[in-house]
DNA sequence: TTATATGCAAACAATTTGCATCCTG
DNA sequence: CAGGATGCAAATTGTTTGCATATAA
């Protein structure tokens, strides 16, 4: 269970076990995807009203130095977390439509992995983030195109 | 010239070419690293100290809308600008002093064009971001430890 | 019982915007 | 000369913090 790493982590680090943060990590658990810290407040607060931002910032914050939580950025101005799966996935951000793909690539780990022996670096973390535009939005764009001629 | 080359960009948007947008790009020209609009801000009133941080926002905005500008994240939150090179180089981030370094990364390149493919995903940008410890501050947290013994 | 967590409101920092004025084309 | 660009100050947005109160251990 989730909540049972939760739980062994937050100890390990002297950290107390609460309704809220109990509460936090279960949504990042079932939503599975990258959500801002103001969608975590909306979604959780439907079971408890009055669990307040500064909770959800601070218990995230808690989260990510255990390690139990991504922290990234995606494109739009506001940090974005997701539970640590361990898989090491990445993400294609679409400039078009702002939809998200996730990928895991063994191959760009190896790749870091030499580039990090070539420069000294210990690499505790990486983010690949690629830009572009996704087939819907390439398709949409097709179709402007045509109905202008 | 980079003059020539921002000239050519800015009029084929529709921009005008001001004193304060080619000094921003010859910063950026010369230093030749990633910046924080409060940096070239600060370089740029050297040379004219009327320069406010808001044209420095929206020149840069423009930079990287006709694509002469690259717009990051490092991790300490701001954004960070920097000339685009073409060489499509990326950042390994030091978790302990923040030191950045770069890389270009060839191999990396290829990986992103086949997951696009498999994704059917149109790349038009890509960033690498390798979070970690650099060589120094390794070193320094072994004598720390030492210390204590 | 006592130190850690919470909620609320106020504080902050980075970035953006409205508007009168300036200047490029 | 007209519309885009600038400077200034005010506004916005996302995130953090101070402090009194509540609660896990």
């Amino acid at each position: 269970m989730a909540e049972t790493r939760l739980e062994r982590k937050l100890r390990a680090t002297g950290g107390r076990i609460t309704q809220q943060r109990r509460l936090i990590a279960s949504i990042l658990q079932q939503q599975n995807r990258h959500l801002s810290a103001e969608e975590i407040l909306e979604l959780a607060r439907r079971q408890y009203p009055r669990l307040s931002l500064a909770t959800v910032y601070r218990t995230l914050r808690r989260l990510k130095e255990t390690g139990l939580v991504r922290e990234l950025r995606l494109g739009d101005d506001c940090y974005r977390y997701e539970l640590e799966r361990g898989e090491g996935h990445q993400h294609m951000v679409c400039l078009g439509c702002g939809k998200v793909i996730e990928f895991v690539c063994d191959h760009c780990q190896e790749v870091h992995s030499d580039l990090a022996v070539q420069h000294s670096f210990e690499i505790t973390g990486a983010r690949v983030k690629l830009l572009g535009y996704c087939a819907d939005c390439r398709a949409r764009m097709q179709d402007q195109t045509k109905e202008k001629n």
